[in-house]
RNA sequence: GCCGCGUUGGUCAAUCGGCUAAGACGCAUCCCUUUCACGGAUGAAUGACGGGUUCGACUCCCGUACGCGGUACCA
Protein backbone atom coordinates (compact mmCIF):
# COMPACT_ATOMS: atom_id res chain seq x y z
CA UNK A 1 0.00 0.00 0.00
CA UNK A 2 1.28 3.50 -0.92
CA UNK A 3 2.01 5.52 1.89
CA UNK A 4 -0.35 9.31 2.40
CA UNK A 5 1.71 11.61 1.59
CA UNK A 6 2.50 14.34 4.20
CA UNK A 7 4.68 17.19 3.86
CA UNK A 8 6.21 19.97 6.27
CA UNK A 9 6.64 23.86 6.50
CA UNK A 10 9.37 24.76 9.49
CA UNK A 11 9.96 27.74 9.53
CA UNK A 12 11.95 29.34 12.45
CA UNK A 13 10.15 32.25 14.38
CA UNK A 14 13.36 34.77 13.69
CA UNK A 15 11.00 37.23 12.12
CA UNK A 16 9.33 38.01 8.86
CA UNK A 17 8.05 35.56 6.08
CA UNK A 18 9.64 36.22 2.86
CA UNK A 19 8.82 35.32 -0.62
CA UNK A 20 11.59 32.78 -0.82
CA UNK A 21 9.33 30.89 2.83
CA UNK A 22 5.80 31.26 1.14
CA UNK A 23 6.99 29.72 -2.19
CA UNK A 24 8.27 26.90 -0.19
CA UNK A 25 4.99 26.52 1.92
CA UNK A 26 3.23 27.02 -1.57
CA UNK A 27 4.97 24.19 -3.40
CA UNK A 28 4.32 21.99 0.26
CA UNK A 29 1.07 22.40 0.15
CA UNK A 30 0.36 21.98 -3.58
CA UNK A 31 2.51 18.36 -3.87
CA UNK A 32 -0.01 17.31 -0.64
CA UNK A 33 -3.15 18.66 -2.25
CA UNK A 34 -2.92 17.01 -5.15
CA UNK A 35 -2.00 13.67 -3.05
CA UNK A 36 -4.39 14.28 -1.09
CA UNK A 37 -2.32 14.43 1.46
CA UNK A 38 -1.56 16.26 4.46
CA UNK A 39 0.52 19.77 5.11
CA UNK A 40 2.16 20.31 8.16
CA UNK A 41 2.92 23.53 10.09
CA UNK A 42 6.21 22.57 12.66
CA UNK A 43 7.85 25.22 14.29
CA UNK A 44 11.77 25.28 14.68
CA UNK A 45 11.85 27.57 17.78
CA UNK A 46 14.77 25.64 19.55
CA UNK A 47 17.49 28.96 18.87
CA UNK A 48 16.27 31.10 21.75
CA UNK A 49 18.84 33.25 21.19
CA UNK A 50 16.80 34.10 17.90
CA UNK A 51 13.68 33.82 18.92
CA UNK A 52 11.49 36.49 18.26
CA UNK A 53 8.08 37.23 20.46
CA UNK A 54 5.36 37.25 18.19
CA UNK A 55 6.81 35.82 15.36
CA UNK A 56 5.13 32.58 15.33
CA UNK A 57 1.76 33.99 15.22
CA UNK A 58 2.87 35.89 12.40
CA UNK A 59 3.56 33.08 10.14
CA UNK A 60 0.53 31.71 11.32
CA UNK A 61 -1.16 34.62 10.13
CA UNK A 62 0.63 34.97 6.70
CA UNK A 63 -0.44 31.51 5.95
CA UNK A 64 -3.83 32.04 6.39
CA UNK A 65 -3.66 35.04 4.18
CA UNK A 66 -2.33 32.96 1.20
CA UNK A 67 -5.17 30.64 1.83
CA UNK A 68 -2.69 28.06 2.57
CA UNK A 69 -3.70 26.49 6.08
CA UNK A 70 -1.72 23.55 7.76
CA UNK A 71 -3.76 20.31 8.41
CA UNK A 72 -1.85 19.93 11.46
CA UNK A 73 0.22 22.57 13.41
CA UNK A 74 1.28 24.43 16.76
CA UNK A 75 -2.21 25.95 16.59
CA UNK A 76 -4.57 23.56 15.82
CA UNK A 77 -3.12 20.28 17.23
CA UNK A 78 -2.96 17.23 15.49
CA UNK A 79 -2.11 13.75 16.00
CA UNK A 80 1.60 14.06 16.11
CA UNK A 81 1.56 16.96 19.01
CA UNK A 82 3.68 19.00 20.03
CA UNK A 83 4.57 20.79 16.85
CA UNK A 84 6.99 23.44 18.29
CA UNK A 85 10.09 21.94 18.36
CA UNK A 86 11.26 23.63 21.97
CA UNK A 87 8.42 21.89 23.31
CA UNK A 88 9.87 18.28 22.20
CA UNK A 89 13.08 18.95 23.75
CA UNK A 90 12.85 15.19 25.60
CA UNK A 91 11.97 13.52 22.66
CA UNK A 92 15.52 14.44 21.03
CA UNK A 93 17.88 13.44 24.09
CA UNK A 94 16.75 9.62 23.44
CA UNK A 95 17.76 9.67 19.84
CA UNK A 96 21.04 11.43 20.52
CA UNK A 97 22.04 8.66 23.31
CA UNK A 98 21.51 5.73 20.80
CA UNK A 99 23.56 7.94 18.42
CA UNK A 100 26.26 7.74 20.61
CA UNK A 101 25.67 4.11 21.93
CA UNK A 102 26.08 3.27 18.80
CA UNK A 103 28.71 4.71 17.73
CA UNK A 104 28.20 7.33 15.42
CA UNK A 105 27.95 10.25 18.16
CA UNK A 106 30.40 11.32 21.19
CA UNK A 107 30.23 13.81 23.09
CA UNK A 108 32.41 16.86 23.07
CA UNK A 109 33.46 19.20 25.76
CA UNK A 110 35.25 22.12 23.75
CA UNK A 111 34.12 25.76 25.03
CA UNK A 112 33.15 28.22 22.41
CA UNK A 113 36.28 29.75 23.21
CA UNK A 114 38.55 26.61 22.42
CA UNK A 115 36.68 26.07 19.18
CA UNK A 116 37.35 29.32 18.44
CA UNK A 117 41.16 28.99 19.19
CA UNK A 118 40.98 25.57 17.13
CA UNK A 119 39.73 27.47 14.42
CA UNK A 120 42.53 30.53 14.88
CA UNK A 121 45.36 27.77 15.25
CA UNK A 122 44.61 25.55 12.31
CA UNK A 123 43.18 28.36 9.93
CA UNK A 124 45.36 28.88 6.55
CA UNK A 125 45.66 30.29 3.30
CA UNK A 126 44.20 27.27 1.70
CA UNK A 127 41.85 26.32 4.79
CA UNK A 128 40.47 29.35 6.09
CA UNK A 129 37.23 27.48 7.71
CA UNK A 130 38.93 24.21 9.26
CA UNK A 131 36.21 21.49 10.40
CA UNK A 132 35.90 20.01 13.64
CA UNK A 133 36.18 16.54 11.28
CA UNK A 134 37.97 12.84 11.70
CA UNK A 135 41.36 14.61 11.85
CA UNK A 136 40.67 17.53 14.09
CA UNK A 137 38.82 15.82 16.38
CA UNK A 138 41.46 14.00 17.77
CA UNK A 139 43.01 16.96 19.03
CA UNK A 140 39.87 18.05 21.01
CA UNK A 141 38.64 17.43 24.31
CA UNK A 142 35.40 14.77 23.03
CA UNK A 143 34.57 10.67 24.15
CA UNK A 144 36.88 10.08 20.99
CA UNK A 145 40.14 11.70 21.97
CA UNK A 146 39.99 11.19 25.79
CA UNK A 147 39.50 8.03 27.86
CA UNK A 148 36.60 6.85 29.66
CA UNK A 149 37.79 8.00 32.98
CA UNK A 150 38.21 11.05 31.83
CA UNK A 151 34.58 11.57 29.94
CA UNK A 152 33.21 10.07 33.02
CA UNK A 153 34.49 12.50 35.55
CA UNK A 154 34.15 15.59 33.39
CA UNK A 155 30.22 14.47 33.34
CA UNK A 156 30.42 13.69 37.13
CA UNK A 157 31.48 17.80 37.54
CA UNK A 158 29.09 18.77 35.26
CA UNK A 159 31.25 20.06 32.78
CA UNK A 160 28.87 21.28 29.42
CA UNK A 161 28.91 19.15 26.28
CA UNK A 162 27.72 18.70 23.71
CA UNK A 163 27.07 15.76 20.97
CA UNK A 164 28.66 14.99 17.66
CA UNK A 165 27.98 13.16 15.31
CA UNK A 166 30.86 10.86 13.96
CA UNK A 167 31.12 11.34 10.15
CA UNK A 168 32.24 7.88 8.71
CA UNK A 169 35.66 8.14 7.13
CA UNK A 170 35.96 8.27 3.24
CA UNK A 171 32.65 7.31 2.32
CA UNK A 172 30.46 8.31 -0.70
CA UNK A 173 26.60 9.78 0.26
CA UNK A 174 24.57 9.30 -2.79
CA UNK A 175 21.17 10.21 -2.72
CA UNK A 176 18.02 11.19 -5.26
CA UNK A 177 16.99 14.77 -5.11
CA UNK A 178 13.46 15.40 -6.98
CA UNK A 179 14.54 18.39 -8.67
CA UNK A 180 18.38 17.67 -9.06
CA UNK A 181 18.25 14.17 -9.42
CA UNK A 182 21.42 12.11 -8.37
CA UNK A 183 23.41 14.10 -5.96
CA UNK A 184 26.58 12.53 -3.71
CA UNK A 185 28.83 14.28 -1.41
CA UNK A 186 32.37 12.86 0.18
CA UNK A 187 31.45 11.90 3.76
CA UNK A 188 35.24 13.48 4.55
CA UNK A 189 34.00 17.22 3.22
CA UNK A 190 31.28 17.14 6.07
CA UNK A 191 32.38 17.84 9.54
CA UNK A 192 31.17 16.69 12.46
CA UNK A 193 27.82 18.32 13.30
CA UNK A 194 26.81 19.43 16.97
CA UNK A 195 23.20 17.43 17.01
CA UNK A 196 22.24 18.24 20.78
CA UNK A 197 23.53 21.29 21.79
CA UNK A 198 24.79 21.98 25.54
CA UNK A 199 21.80 23.52 26.39
CA UNK A 200 20.23 20.46 25.36
CA UNK A 201 18.34 21.55 22.57
CA UNK A 202 18.60 20.04 19.15
CA UNK A 203 19.70 21.29 16.39
CA UNK A 204 18.24 21.82 13.09
CA UNK A 205 19.90 18.58 11.95
CA UNK A 206 18.64 15.82 14.80
CA UNK A 207 15.16 18.11 14.98
CA UNK A 208 14.48 17.76 11.33
CA UNK A 209 15.62 13.51 11.28
CA UNK A 210 13.71 12.99 14.33
CA UNK A 211 10.35 15.10 13.45
CA UNK A 212 10.44 14.27 10.22
CA UNK A 213 10.26 10.49 11.10
CA UNK A 214 7.86 10.59 14.12
CA UNK A 215 5.35 12.58 11.91
CA UNK A 216 5.63 10.24 9.11
CA UNK A 217 6.68 12.70 6.83
CA UNK A 218 7.27 11.21 3.27
CA UNK A 219 8.35 14.47 1.17
CA UNK A 220 10.60 17.38 2.27
CA UNK A 221 10.82 20.53 0.24
CA UNK A 222 13.22 22.83 1.34
CA UNK A 223 15.72 25.66 0.35
CA UNK A 224 18.86 24.65 -2.26
CA UNK A 225 20.42 26.43 1.02
CA UNK A 226 20.48 23.29 2.98
CA UNK A 227 21.81 20.89 0.10
CA UNK A 228 25.12 20.76 1.38
CA UNK A 229 23.94 19.90 4.75
CA UNK A 230 21.43 16.80 3.52
CA UNK A 231 24.16 14.28 3.87
CA UNK A 232 24.51 14.56 7.43
CA UNK A 233 20.43 14.41 7.29
CA UNK A 234 20.90 10.80 5.15
CA UNK A 235 23.34 9.70 7.27
CA UNK A 236 21.12 9.82 10.65
CA UNK A 237 18.30 8.02 9.00
CA UNK A 238 20.59 5.22 8.27
CA UNK A 239 22.12 4.91 11.71
CA UNK A 240 18.48 5.69 13.57
CA UNK A 241 17.74 2.91 11.17
CA UNK A 242 15.08 4.25 9.37
CA UNK A 243 16.74 4.52 6.66
CA UNK A 244 13.45 2.91 4.80
CA UNK A 245 11.03 5.69 6.01
CA UNK A 246 13.43 8.43 4.45
CA UNK A 247 11.14 10.82 3.14
CA UNK A 248 12.23 11.79 -0.92
CA UNK A 249 14.25 15.33 -1.13
CA UNK A 250 13.84 18.10 -3.24
CA UNK A 251 15.73 21.16 -2.79
CA UNK A 252 14.15 24.42 -4.29
CA UNK A 253 16.23 26.91 -6.34
CA UNK A 254 16.78 30.26 -4.83
CA UNK A 255 15.26 33.22 -5.22
CA UNK A 256 17.42 36.18 -5.73
CA UNK A 257 18.03 39.77 -5.64
CA UNK A 258 17.29 41.47 -8.50
CA UNK A 259 20.62 43.23 -9.05
CA UNK A 260 23.66 42.58 -7.96
CA UNK A 261 24.58 38.95 -6.15
CA UNK A 262 23.33 36.54 -3.77
CA UNK A 263 19.85 35.87 -2.24
CA UNK A 264 17.01 38.21 -2.09
CA UNK A 265 17.18 39.66 1.41
CA UNK A 266 14.70 42.09 3.53
CA UNK A 267 16.98 44.58 2.68
CA UNK A 268 17.03 44.13 -0.79
CA UNK A 269 12.86 45.35 -1.01
CA UNK A 270 13.92 48.18 1.32
CA UNK A 271 16.14 49.52 -1.26
CA UNK A 272 15.01 49.21 -4.28
CA UNK A 273 11.26 49.91 -2.74
CA UNK A 274 9.66 46.43 -3.10
CA UNK A 275 7.94 44.11 -0.38
CA UNK A 276 9.82 40.63 0.46
CA UNK A 277 7.73 40.04 3.17
CA UNK A 278 4.15 38.21 2.36
CA UNK A 279 2.62 40.84 5.44
CA UNK A 280 3.75 43.65 7.55
CA UNK A 281 6.05 42.75 9.68
CA UNK A 282 6.80 44.71 12.69
CA UNK A 283 10.22 43.79 14.33
CA UNK A 284 9.53 44.33 18.22
CA UNK A 285 12.77 45.15 19.46
CA UNK A 286 13.84 47.64 17.38
CA UNK A 287 10.24 48.82 16.00
CA UNK A 288 11.14 48.76 12.62
CA UNK A 289 8.44 48.20 10.38
CA UNK A 290 8.74 46.07 6.58
CA UNK A 291 5.75 46.09 4.36
CA UNK A 292 4.43 43.11 3.20
CA UNK A 293 2.49 42.43 -0.07
CA UNK A 294 -0.78 42.26 1.58
CA UNK A 295 -0.56 45.58 2.82
CA UNK A 296 1.63 47.04 -0.44
CA UNK A 297 -2.09 46.07 -1.89
CA UNK A 298 -1.33 42.62 -3.61
CA UNK A 299 -4.36 39.93 -4.25
CA UNK A 300 -3.36 36.77 -2.70
CA UNK A 301 -4.15 34.83 -5.80
CA UNK A 302 -1.31 37.33 -7.40
CA UNK A 303 0.83 36.63 -4.84
CA UNK A 304 0.65 33.17 -5.06
CA UNK A 305 0.64 33.30 -8.71
CA UNK A 306 3.51 35.13 -9.22
CA UNK A 307 5.39 32.75 -6.91
CA UNK A 308 4.57 30.03 -8.55
CA UNK A 309 6.04 31.06 -11.59
CA UNK A 310 9.04 31.77 -10.39
CA UNK A 311 11.11 28.81 -10.71
CA UNK A 312 8.40 26.73 -12.25
CA UNK A 313 6.10 26.28 -15.05
CA UNK A 314 3.91 23.66 -16.65
CA UNK A 315 5.35 23.63 -19.90
CA UNK A 316 2.63 25.83 -21.60
CA UNK A 317 2.40 29.22 -22.34
CA UNK A 318 -0.40 29.33 -19.47
CA UNK A 319 0.95 32.42 -16.95
CA UNK A 320 -2.05 33.01 -14.94
CA UNK A 321 -3.12 30.34 -12.69
CA UNK A 322 -5.29 30.07 -10.13
CA UNK A 323 -4.37 28.15 -6.41
CA UNK A 324 -6.86 25.44 -7.84
CA UNK A 325 -5.04 25.17 -10.84
CA UNK A 326 -2.13 24.57 -9.65
CA UNK A 327 -3.10 22.18 -7.52
CA UNK A 328 -3.59 20.18 -10.76
CA UNK A 329 -0.85 21.06 -12.57
CA UNK A 330 2.06 21.33 -10.96
CA UNK A 331 4.73 18.82 -10.88
CA UNK A 332 7.73 18.94 -8.98
CA UNK A 333 10.05 17.30 -11.49
CA UNK A 334 9.39 20.75 -13.63
CA UNK A 335 10.65 22.61 -10.65
CA UNK A 336 14.11 24.18 -11.77
CA UNK A 337 17.62 24.06 -10.55
CA UNK A 338 18.88 27.29 -11.38
CA UNK A 339 18.00 30.03 -8.86
CA UNK A 340 15.60 32.96 -10.49
CA UNK A 341 15.93 36.50 -9.67
CA UNK A 342 12.98 38.54 -8.14
CA UNK A 343 11.48 40.65 -10.77
CA UNK A 344 9.12 43.28 -8.99
CA UNK A 345 8.26 44.74 -12.58
CA UNK A 346 6.80 41.13 -13.40
CA UNK A 347 5.23 40.86 -9.78
CA UNK A 348 3.02 44.16 -10.38
CA UNK A 349 1.82 42.83 -13.89
CA UNK A 350 0.44 39.80 -12.18
CA UNK A 351 -1.30 41.75 -9.16
CA UNK A 352 -2.74 43.97 -12.55
CA UNK A 353 -4.24 40.69 -14.13
CA UNK A 354 -5.58 39.87 -11.21
CA UNK A 355 -7.18 42.78 -10.15
CA UNK A 356 -8.74 42.65 -13.51
CA UNK A 357 -10.07 39.38 -13.22
CA UNK A 358 -11.35 39.00 -9.88
CA UNK A 359 -14.77 40.39 -9.28
CA UNK A 360 -15.80 44.02 -8.37
CA UNK A 361 -17.77 42.67 -5.46
CA UNK A 362 -14.45 40.77 -4.10
CA UNK A 363 -12.58 43.68 -4.51
CA UNK A 364 -14.83 46.00 -2.75
CA UNK A 365 -15.35 44.25 0.09
CA UNK A 366 -11.07 44.25 0.67
CA UNK A 367 -11.32 47.72 -0.45
CA UNK A 368 -14.07 48.69 2.75
CA UNK A 369 -11.12 47.74 4.92
CA UNK A 370 -8.76 49.99 4.12
CA UNK A 371 -8.45 53.56 5.84
CA UNK A 372 -9.82 55.98 2.79
CA UNK A 373 -13.02 53.73 1.76
CA UNK A 374 -13.70 52.43 5.71
CA UNK A 375 -14.06 56.69 6.58
CA UNK A 376 -16.40 57.35 3.92
CA UNK A 377 -18.67 54.15 3.97
CA UNK A 378 -19.90 53.83 0.85
CA UNK A 379 -22.73 52.03 -0.63
CA UNK A 380 -21.96 48.94 -1.42
CA UNK A 381 -23.72 48.81 -5.12
CA UNK A 382 -22.13 52.29 -5.65
CA UNK A 383 -18.40 50.72 -4.74
CA UNK A 384 -18.33 47.95 -6.89
CA UNK A 385 -19.96 50.14 -10.27
CA UNK A 386 -16.53 52.40 -9.10
CA UNK A 387 -14.50 49.49 -8.66
CA UNK A 388 -15.38 47.73 -12.17
CA UNK A 389 -15.18 51.22 -13.74
CA UNK A 390 -11.33 52.08 -12.56
CA UNK A 391 -9.68 48.28 -11.86
CA UNK A 392 -8.40 48.40 -15.19
CA UNK A 393 -5.73 51.30 -14.08
CA UNK A 394 -4.95 50.27 -10.80
CA UNK A 395 -1.94 48.20 -10.38
CA UNK A 396 -2.03 47.75 -7.14
CA UNK A 397 -5.07 47.12 -4.60
CA UNK A 398 -3.53 50.55 -3.03
CA UNK A 399 -4.26 52.04 -6.59
CA UNK A 400 -7.93 52.49 -5.90
CA UNK A 401 -8.01 55.25 -3.46
CA UNK A 402 -6.07 57.49 -6.30
CA UNK A 403 -8.20 56.57 -9.12
CA UNK A 404 -11.51 56.95 -7.84
CA UNK A 405 -11.46 59.44 -4.46
CA UNK A 406 -13.11 61.95 -6.91
CA UNK A 407 -15.91 59.55 -7.01
CA UNK A 408 -16.70 60.28 -3.61
CA UNK A 409 -15.85 63.62 -2.84
CA UNK A 410 -15.08 66.49 -4.86
CA UNK A 411 -11.33 67.19 -6.21
CA UNK A 412 -9.03 69.03 -3.79
CA UNK A 413 -7.27 70.48 -6.31
CA UNK A 414 -7.22 70.94 -10.05
CA UNK A 415 -4.62 70.69 -12.98
CA UNK A 416 -4.66 74.14 -13.64
CA UNK A 417 -1.81 74.01 -16.00
CA UNK A 418 -3.21 71.66 -18.93
CA UNK A 419 -6.40 74.44 -19.45
CA UNK A 420 -4.73 77.48 -18.21
CA UNK A 421 -3.74 78.50 -21.86
CA UNK A 422 -6.94 77.79 -23.62
CA UNK A 423 -9.27 78.83 -21.20
CA UNK A 424 -11.32 81.55 -22.11
CA UNK A 425 -15.22 83.62 -21.41
CA UNK A 426 -16.60 81.52 -24.24
CA UNK A 427 -15.56 78.25 -22.72
CA UNK A 428 -16.60 79.71 -18.89
CA UNK A 429 -20.53 80.51 -20.95
CA UNK A 430 -20.36 77.20 -22.03
CA UNK A 431 -20.01 75.39 -18.42
CA UNK A 432 -22.57 78.13 -17.48
CA UNK A 433 -25.08 77.07 -19.74
CA UNK A 434 -24.18 73.48 -19.87
CA UNK A 435 -25.02 73.36 -16.21
CA UNK A 436 -28.29 75.36 -16.48
CA UNK A 437 -29.51 72.61 -19.20
CA UNK A 438 -28.49 69.20 -17.96
CA UNK A 439 -31.21 70.23 -15.03
CA UNK A 440 -33.82 69.49 -17.37
CA UNK A 441 -32.44 65.94 -18.21
CA UNK A 442 -34.63 63.56 -17.00
CA UNK A 443 -32.11 60.72 -17.84
CA UNK A 444 -28.84 61.59 -16.75
CA UNK A 445 -27.08 58.92 -18.52
CA UNK A 446 -23.62 59.00 -20.63
CA UNK A 447 -25.09 59.01 -23.87
CA UNK A 448 -27.61 61.93 -22.95
CA UNK A 449 -25.55 63.77 -21.20
CA UNK A 450 -22.84 63.60 -24.45
CA UNK A 451 -25.43 64.95 -26.32
CA UNK A 452 -26.34 67.74 -24.95
CA UNK A 453 -22.99 68.58 -24.15
CA UNK A 454 -21.98 68.15 -27.94
CA UNK A 455 -25.14 70.39 -28.93
CA UNK A 456 -24.28 72.88 -26.60
CA UNK A 457 -21.15 72.56 -28.16
CA UNK A 458 -21.55 72.93 -31.96
CA UNK A 459 -24.00 76.32 -30.51
CA UNK A 460 -21.25 77.84 -29.41
CA UNK A 461 -18.87 76.90 -32.44
CA UNK A 462 -16.45 75.48 -29.88
CA UNK A 463 -15.36 71.95 -30.90
CA UNK A 464 -15.92 69.40 -28.50
CA UNK A 465 -12.91 67.86 -27.86
CA UNK A 466 -11.58 71.09 -26.26
CA UNK A 467 -14.30 71.11 -23.87
CA UNK A 468 -13.83 67.36 -22.83
CA UNK A 469 -10.48 68.30 -20.72
CA UNK A 470 -11.76 71.04 -19.15
CA UNK A 471 -15.10 68.99 -18.24
CA UNK A 472 -12.71 66.14 -16.77
CA UNK A 473 -10.66 68.44 -14.89
CA UNK A 474 -13.69 70.06 -13.11
CA UNK A 475 -15.11 66.41 -12.21
CA UNK A 476 -11.93 65.33 -11.26
CA UNK A 477 -9.33 67.26 -10.64
CA UNK A 478 -6.79 66.08 -13.33
CA UNK A 479 -5.99 64.06 -16.46
CA UNK A 480 -7.18 60.94 -15.83
CA UNK A 481 -9.82 58.24 -14.72
CA UNK A 482 -12.86 56.96 -17.21
CA UNK A 483 -14.61 58.57 -19.62
CA UNK A 484 -15.83 61.97 -18.32
CA UNK A 485 -19.81 61.43 -19.19
CA UNK A 486 -19.54 58.24 -17.37
CA UNK A 487 -18.31 59.92 -14.12
CA UNK A 488 -20.94 62.45 -14.57
CA UNK A 489 -23.87 60.08 -14.62
CA UNK A 490 -21.85 57.90 -11.96
CA UNK A 491 -21.95 61.00 -9.75
CA UNK A 492 -25.39 62.38 -10.47
CA UNK A 493 -26.94 65.36 -11.72
CA UNK A 494 -26.60 67.46 -8.46
CA UNK A 495 -23.25 66.93 -7.58
CA UNK A 496 -22.00 67.55 -11.38
CA UNK A 497 -23.71 70.74 -11.67
CA UNK A 498 -21.96 71.35 -8.14
CA UNK A 499 -18.60 70.71 -9.11
CA UNK A 500 -18.65 72.63 -12.68
CA UNK A 501 -20.47 75.58 -10.36
CA UNK A 502 -17.40 75.58 -7.63
CA UNK A 503 -14.77 75.06 -10.84
CA UNK A 504 -15.95 78.08 -12.76
CA UNK A 505 -14.97 80.14 -9.86
CA UNK A 506 -11.49 78.90 -9.44
CA UNK A 507 -10.43 78.84 -13.47
C1' G B 1 40.68 27.40 0.12
C1' C B 2 37.49 23.09 0.21
C1' C B 3 32.66 20.81 -0.92
C1' G B 4 28.10 21.05 -3.59
C1' C B 5 24.67 23.04 -7.12
C1' G B 6 23.81 25.85 -11.34
C1' U B 7 24.57 28.59 -16.51
C1' U B 8 19.02 30.03 -23.22
C1' G B 9 17.54 37.82 -24.49
C1' G B 10 17.91 43.05 -19.13
C1' U B 11 14.25 39.53 -16.19
C1' C B 12 10.90 34.95 -15.93
C1' A B 13 11.36 31.15 -19.44
C1' A B 14 9.82 26.87 -23.74
C1' U B 15 12.78 23.24 -26.15
C1' C B 16 13.69 16.29 -23.55
C1' G B 17 19.17 15.39 -30.79
C1' G B 18 16.34 18.28 -36.60
C1' C B 19 16.07 25.64 -34.72
C1' U B 20 14.37 29.88 -39.57
C1' A B 21 15.37 29.03 -30.73
C1' A B 22 8.14 29.72 -28.30
C1' G B 23 5.67 32.81 -24.88
C1' A B 24 5.54 36.56 -20.85
C1' C B 25 7.52 41.03 -18.14
C1' G B 26 10.06 45.38 -19.23
C1' C B 27 11.57 48.63 -23.35
C1' A B 28 10.61 51.11 -28.33
C1' U B 29 7.30 52.39 -32.50
C1' C B 30 2.40 52.46 -34.40
C1' C B 31 -3.17 51.82 -34.15
C1' C B 32 -7.47 52.52 -30.90
C1' U B 33 -8.93 56.39 -27.36
C1' U B 34 -9.89 64.40 -27.81
C1' U B 35 -7.80 62.18 -20.43
C1' C B 36 -5.44 58.07 -17.91
C1' A B 37 -5.75 53.18 -18.75
C1' C B 38 -7.47 48.58 -21.31
C1' G B 39 -6.93 46.40 -25.98
C1' G B 40 -4.48 45.44 -30.86
C1' A B 41 -0.03 45.38 -34.17
C1' U B 42 5.14 45.62 -34.95
C1' G B 43 10.23 45.79 -33.39
C1' A B 44 15.10 45.47 -30.81
C1' A B 45 17.21 41.70 -27.57
C1' U B 46 19.17 34.91 -26.09
C1' G B 47 22.12 29.27 -26.25
C1' A B 48 29.25 31.45 -21.24
C1' C B 49 33.83 29.27 -23.59
C1' G B 50 36.77 25.02 -25.46
C1' G B 51 36.87 20.01 -26.68
C1' G B 52 34.41 15.43 -27.71
C1' U B 53 30.01 11.88 -29.19
C1' U B 54 26.67 12.17 -33.63
C1' C B 55 24.62 12.48 -40.39
C1' G B 56 23.09 16.44 -37.17
C1' A B 57 24.06 19.38 -30.50
C1' C B 58 20.87 24.77 -27.15
C1' U B 59 19.77 19.76 -26.03
C1' C B 60 24.31 14.13 -24.36
C1' C B 61 29.68 13.65 -22.19
C1' C B 62 34.37 16.00 -20.45
C1' G B 63 37.09 20.27 -19.21
C1' U B 64 37.44 25.70 -18.34
C1' A B 65 35.21 30.19 -16.92
C1' C B 66 31.54 32.52 -14.30
C1' G B 67 27.47 32.66 -10.69
C1' C B 68 25.18 30.87 -6.33
C1' G B 69 25.00 28.03 -1.83
C1' G B 70 27.47 25.69 2.30
C1' U B 71 31.72 25.46 5.27
C1' A B 72 28.29 28.02 13.40
C1' C B 73 26.40 24.87 20.18
C1' C B 74 21.62 29.59 13.07
C1' A B 75 18.02 27.77 10.74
Amino acid sequence: MEKKVRVRFAPSPTGGLHVGGVRTVLYNYLFAKQHGGDFILRIEDTDQSRYVAGAEQYIIDCLEWCGLNPDEGPHIGGPYAPYRQSERKVLYREYADKLVSQGNAYYAFDTPAELEEMRAVFKTEENPQPQYNSILRQKMSNSISMGEEEVSRLMSEGMPYVIRMKMPDNEEIIFTDMIRGEVSFRSDSVDDKVLLKADGMPTYHLAVVVDDYLMKVTHAFRGEEWLPSAPVHILLWKYLGWQSEMPQWAHLPLILKPDGHGKLSKRDGERLGFPVFAMDWKDPISGELTTGFKEKGFLREAFLNLLAMLGWNDGSSQEIFTLDELVHHFTIDRVHKAGARFDYEKAKWFNHEWIKRTPDKQISEILMSQEHYKSIQPAKAFLEKVVGMVKERCVVLNDFWEQSSFFFEPPAAYDNASIKNKWNQEKKDFFQEFSESIESLDDFEPPAIEDCFKNLATKANIKPGELLLPFRIMLVGGKFGPQVFEIAATIGKEQTKKRIAVALLQF
